[in-house]
DNA sequence: TTCTTCATGTAATTAGTTACATGATTGA
DNA sequence: TCAATCATGTAACTAATTACATGAAGAA
């Protein structure tokens, strides 16, 4: 019987296409990279290698360590072809989740404070993965990144991510500055007329 | 008994804080808007409602069109209590899911022209998504924006998704000259060496 | 009149998460 | 030798999605 494989399944196939992994050694390798893109429980990561076993796209080998066993995954050709032929279909865009720009969204409920609370944790998650990224991206440059052979892709992941993150960082920055200048009852805060005037001003893509 | 409100059920609570609405009136409403940063099933927006009247904090009446009943919804005080507790605890930071960009990292199993092609449906996404967007400020501009009491609040967001969009756009249109620049064989492409150097040599935030 | 789209939901299924469990290893 | 953390999973639960169903309104 054949299961659907979902995009994580395919995601972990892709992880197996560099290199056999235990599930332990993959939930460490998603926290690193996928996760900032592909965010999914540990759990998961336990779950789906043994469905690409039953499809035949992978193999499973036992260790033991003292009286614990582990599992490494390896690919099959066959999980080589069905990688090749999912990258070749060009995937969904970006799906956004963002609970604390809804609470800006909704800020006219709350207090001036709470809104400027709500713009600083932003500015806190963007500086804190910026930080992250810069150190990757040091590690790179003193050749001790892992897989110095996946460099060029990661580094095209990596320009997505450091301008995502930018964009974050940036925004909260210049909406602290605009919501500063707002009264206490923001009901009668001034909309950003310029930002508004000149997001119509520009030629439609 | 009482039951846990999600993020989705403060959404819906702050829809309605500014209006009373059908479920129908909602699923159109999130789709204009919440949509881009809390996508929701239109199911979801049909359940969610009743869960807030089992909670006191919304209350439904029924209208009657031929012999089809619709629900109109509309928040209690104690409902508006709920949402300014909810807005002033600042929220979660960004959550993305990209699966295009899962694609282009495992770029290496396909071919050239597979990575450029998801580089191009990337481009193809945030220059709709721009287009909707710069459409939006020009009927503000014309004093046509539903909600015109709402315009601050709504430039606030307004701004961080212009950005999000021409990061993603940017990115694409990037990414895709310097794929043009690489090998047929891609697992032999150089990597963009600096763009690595310019973020290792950024000052830690 | 018939077809399509708008409008209003319900039911079944599932992908994913949270919580739990337990052995191995290390260091204080 | 005790506690903390690393390592390896399983089980229960649930938020959310997909699929289905059906009436109203307007167009052709």
């Amino acid at each position: 019987m054949t299961v659907a494989l979902t995009t994580t399944s395919h995601a972990i196939l892709g992880l197996l296409a560099i290199h056999p992994w235990t599930s332990y050694e993959l939930t460490k390798q998603m926290s690193r990279s996928l996760h900032h893109f592909w965010p999914r429980a540990e759990s998961k990561l336990y779950e789906e290698p043994k469905k690409l076993v039953t499809q035949g796209l992978a193999t499973a080998s036992t260790r033991t360590v003292g009286r614990r066993t582990s599992t490494v995954y390896e690919i099959t050709p066959a999980g080589r072809a069905v990688l090749a032929e999912w990258v070749a279909v060009p995937g969904a865009g970006p799906a956004l989740e963002f609970e604390l720009l809804l609470k800006v969204f909704f800020g006219e409920n709350g207090s001036k404070a709470d809104l400027l609370a709500n713009l600083a944790a932003a500015a806190d998650w963007a500086a804190e993965r910026q930080r992250q990224n810069i150190e990757v991206a040091r590690e790179y440059v003193e050749g001790a990144g892992p897989f110095p052979e996946r460099t060029a892709q990661d580094a095209l992941v990596a320009a997505f991510l450091t301008s995502y993150w930018d964009a974050v960082a940036d925004w909260a920055a210049q909406a602290r500055k605009t919501v500063e200048s707002w009264p206490d009852d923001i009901t009668k805060a001034d909309p950003p007329w310029h930002f508004i005037h000149e997001l119509a001003a520009r030629d439609l893509p």
